[in-house]
DNA sequence: CGCCACCGGGTAAACGATTGCCCGGTGCCG
DNA sequence: CGGCACCGGGCAATCGTTTACCCGGTGGCG
């Protein structure tokens, strides 16, 4: 059996409780008595059980996560980002993915809860059909939505602002002589989805005479990149440029394209959304929106850290500015 | 408070005992009893406190995790098909990513253990310096090395057979008229770059008259990718082929290649190793190695699971036999 | 010298579930 | 009708910690 504080607090010839604050240093015992105990332990190989800790303290050290889909490589640089983040307070994170299911992402929540960890933090899969799940476990505990969020006030919320991000890019294609516009994008089911779709929307209806010849809405994923891109190509005449919900849409469009013999920037200029590491090194480099990961996380665990204790604060937002990184998917401004 | 279970009996009108046995069905009880407790269970909103739980039975229903570094999309995939894997037999994944320091590993392996997981699954980073966490670990619990692993017989081990994969990928190359390589990969300190790097020595030392020109050995990175290409392409005479250690250093290559007019696969042919998603779409498609993460991830749980139990099996190593997956980065056979 | 504060140690009660054990009732079988 | 098996209920121990509370000793201060 492992040894148990039992164990150790005998060896040293001490009693449970000494042996505890010895290791906790929860109250001052005599150097002698530490000394003896730290051997003790050692000795045994004693480590502390956590399960117990936590069921006595009512205190799990112990964070939750929920995310959309952990292979879109945006959420393993907020997963990685939060990591580091809890690395600092000594906690753990526990990471679930929901695979874009709310019912599975309802049943891991409440794992969660069941697991009491001190907070949630989650990215929720769909706007409307998450809402209960995210609902009732912000009413338990401490919970940030983090990068999506689900309708009505119902948690604090960290991500960038997408509108303002999308604006820059049109703005910016606009200003290399882009005259007409594709967007290709997941179905608004999501909060990103929404707010690109609709900064979209907005972006180009204020360039008048421009209008957006062509929504294409499916997955966030390259194969919808790939699909939708078939589409525009077969179409016949393609837009000048092509705005993406995110950067694994667009670098499906970017293989569809080469693959079709569509030059780009020239023929048609596309960017992305989330600058993920692979969105510099394809061919050419997206044009796209950095998320600030290391910013979002340190947020998110910000407030999860002030709810605690607050009963029922007020719900804040916290939305980050992204920057624009223009690479060489789109032209150079004409400066 | 949130309630707990005694809350739950006290509304139904049972005891305790009765309202756990009709909660988890342990044991038989009448159907007007159950139907009691749920309803009670309901309107209180009661959810069982599993902490309270893994202490009392000993097992916790996690399982804990620790990979190297999960900003590389090989590694989100196995934790994807790992947790997919749990989910049928109801358990929790705590996921850690030791950002390839075995130190930091050492200390997430012992929060794990501390937190009473069922079973580790870990790629250790450092072939030599996680051996002892791992060890120790090992022989507290049931454990298995995926991937990678540390020098001696420690426990059981789940990869796929590096050996063979680097074989192909060279006889194919062979096929298509290579006759002089280079090998980019990362410092052999981890298992994997071992052992690939030993494949490709043995492989192409076979060839006689075509030896290895260049063994550029950094780390698992785009940015090494690239710098290694810089100091293929300047140091004058190209090989026919670079075998790159993983698929990011491969899309680094690429990239720098690209950029520095280097034509692939006509002037030089590139391949992977781990076929991550966006192997498939980058330009050209890289012909590479695929790991089947799915398989890797249903063995480690099995393994996992046959541990249980006993208390010193003897230690397993299953090696899967890749297949490669040949695409554009190299020239078509001539057959 | 008396009082009090403080220190460091121990005892035992939690934390919230599961489960070994006991017990009364019921029904079946010989 | 007696015995026995089985069923379903409840009591209380238990998992391994932390910590509230108590207590005796010591030292400082008035």
């Amino acid at each position: 059996m492992t040894p148990t504080i039992r164990d150790v607090a005998e060896r040293a010839g001490v009693s449970i409780a000494t042996a505890s604050r010895a290791l906790s240093g929860a109250r001052s015992v005599t150097p002698d008595n530490i000394e003896r105990v730290r051997a003790a332990a050692d000795e045994l190989g004693y480590r502390r059980n956590a399960v117990a800790r936590a069921l006595r303290r009512k205190v799990s050290s112990t964070i939750g996560m929920v995310v959309p889909q952990i292979s879109n490589p945006f959420f393993p640089a907020i997963v990685e980002a939060v990591e580091r983040q809890l690395q600092e307070s000594d906690r753990e994170l526990i990471l679930c993915d929901s695979q874009q299911d709310p019912s599975i992402e309802a049943r891991r929540i409440l794992a969660l809860v069941e697991r009491q960890v001190d907070g949630l933090i989650i990215n929720p899969c769909d706007m409307v059909r998450s809402a209960p799940a995210v609902r009732a476990a912000a009413s338990r505990l401490p919970l940030v939505q983090l990068d999506r969020y689900v309708q009505g006030n119902v948690s604090d919320w960290v991500g960038v602002d997408d509108d303002a991000g999308i604006q820059m890019l049109i703005a910016h294609l606009v200003s290399t002589g882009a005259r007409s516009f594709a967007f290709v994008s997941s179905k608004p089911t999501n909060s990103s989805a929404q707010l690109r779709l609709e900064a979209y929307i907005r972006a180009t209806s204020r360039l008048d005479g421009r209008s957006a010849q062509a929504l294409l809405l499916g997955e966030f994923t390259m194969d919808w990149g790939r699909s939708a891109a078939t589409q525009l190509v077969s179409g016949g005449h393609l837009p000048d440029a092509i705005v993406c919900g995110n950067d694994v849409i667009a670098l499906g469009i970017l293989r569809e394209l080469t693959i079709r013999g569509v030059a780009v920037p020239d023929d048609v200029a596309v960017t992305g959304f989330d600058d993920i590491g692979f969105a510099g090194v394809c061919n050419p480099p997206l044009t796209t929106v950095r998320q600030p990961a290391e910013q979002l996380a340190r947020e998110s665990v910000r407030l999860l850290d002030e709810q605690t204790g607050r009963p029922n604060p007020p719900e804040r937002r916290i939305a980050i500015a992204p920057s624009m990184v223009v690479r060489a998917s789109t032209r150079p401004c004409p400066d």
